[in-house]
DNA sequence: CACAAGCGAGAGCACTGCTCTCGAATCGGA
DNA sequence: TCCGATTCGAGAGCAGTGCTCTCGCTTGTG
């Protein structure tokens, strides 16, 4: 990608890096909204106006955290995804049946993810911090839970089809629109059920990681498995066999 | 209720109520992580020492706009569930589909409450505060939605019946567990699939209300409405008819 | 070698949440 | 009616914040 080109550049990425990591301490200590410049810098032996140098504003160093965790919790959906990109050991199962434990492990990724960084996750998925409005530099990352998402359904179709209901008018032009972008060979009945499964996906996990299933829900991991499962045959990842009775 | 006993205690409350009104206009304007205690008192032309009085710090204003906020979201749903409590006009249409319209009426009210007061929203289900957890005076105002959403289900299962698959083990105990004390008549896989849609109602709220649909989708109403009916799908609530081919 | 760019340090500004003290207004009981 | 107790607003003050500007020192480049 990019080469270092001289000490310089060098004592500048991992100042910029020690920035972020001790930035990262902090927030998980304490939460976005009190992570303060001056005392990332007093934690680091710096002043805080040395700070300046390497994020213009608080904002600029969120910014950076934000990217890095969408870069984190994507990396960890598909790292899920291409573990069972092929059938492991058990040779019973459908393809069918494959994809849609592909698709509960993701989900699963991306839930562990959370749990294991809550702030960093409140901070992508929880309200968008003060009068801030995601630049650019976010929209690709943001997009690599979903892209894995997509590229599990796109399995499964190639398998055996995805069957949906049509969609009302309205929407059928929409899910053509949407994915004639992103997945051109999904239905749009399945295109739509994507991106609903998609936020309500991070509906169970901000619930859970937010507190709203405090003395609610206790089998959280069997509860978040079951609800996963159900959102895989929204989009038309049915068990292989219907259980009879 | 509680009686007015003289002037002071009546200038109390209405010093307190135009705090916090002050507050939420500028919550409005600028976001919670921006909204400072100083700035309501100057534009209430007091001085920031004598709103102490009031609330004692400024996570306590925070909690009492959470709870109000919660309030007003918990009504908005109460108040759709009561509009269609008897079948309007048009004769036509089962019980059952009257309790799915109910359902997805309350969905849209509190999608429509969430888009009109975009900042109350993401107090109450965005990140939680700075280090901030949530006081016992809330959970009693945070589950009026829910509980809204429990009492269709239940008039809905009272009129004919909702059939779910049956739920794996150690959920069927988790779920009569939580059914025990919220909806004893419901039956466990009912209570499971509300409890999952509950939180999936506001994984699609908030993805669009927070950005995530950014240039994703545009045909917002026509998505969450039929995204809502597939919820209300989910937890049993079918259309009458399933149309043949 | 000289010049320019990058960098850290320090001072400073306007702002914040919060505390404390001090009078004035108000209330309740005798 | 009066008086002590409570409540309240105002002001000063403290520690902390984001951010800017200036000043030298260091480092890379022509």
């Amino acid at each position: 990608m990019t080469t270092v080109r001289g000490a310089r550049e060098r004592a500048r990425i991992e100042v910029t890096a020690a920035i972020k990591e001790e930035a990262r301490r902090r927030l998980a200590d304490e939460g976005a909204a009190k992570l303060s410049l001056r005392a990332v810098a007093r934690e680091l032996g710096m002043v805080s106006s040395a700070l300046y140098r390497y994020f213009p504003s608080r904002d600029d160093l969120l910014t950076a955290l934000i990217i890095d965790a969408y870069d984190a919790i994507g990396a960890a959906a598909e790292q899920a995804a291409e573990d069972l990109r092929t059938e492991p050991a058990a040779p019973e199962g459908s393809p069918r049946g494959l994809q849609l434990r592909r698709w509960t492990a993701v989900c699963a990724a991306v839930r562990r993810w959370a749990l294991a960084h809550p702030h960093e996750y409140a901070l992508i998925y929880g309200s968008p911090v003060p009068g801030y409005s995601a630049p650019a530099d976010t929209i690709g990352p943001a997009s690599r839970v979903g892209r894995v998402l997509i590229a599990v359904a796109q399995d499964a179709h190639r398998g055996e089809g995805l069957a949906r209901p049509r969609l009302p008018g309205a929407l059928s032009a929409e899910a053509r629109r949407i994915g004639g972008e992103l997945a051109p060979d999904l239905p749009p009945a399945v295109v739509s059920a994507l991106v609903a499964a998609w936020a309500q996906l991070f509906g169970l996990i901000s619930f859970e990681l937010f507190g709203q299933f405090h003395r609610l829900v206790e089998e959280r991991d069997a509860f978040f498995a079951h609800a996963a499962g159900r959102l895989g045959a929204e989009i038309g990842l049915l068990e292989p066999v219907a259980p009879p009775d």
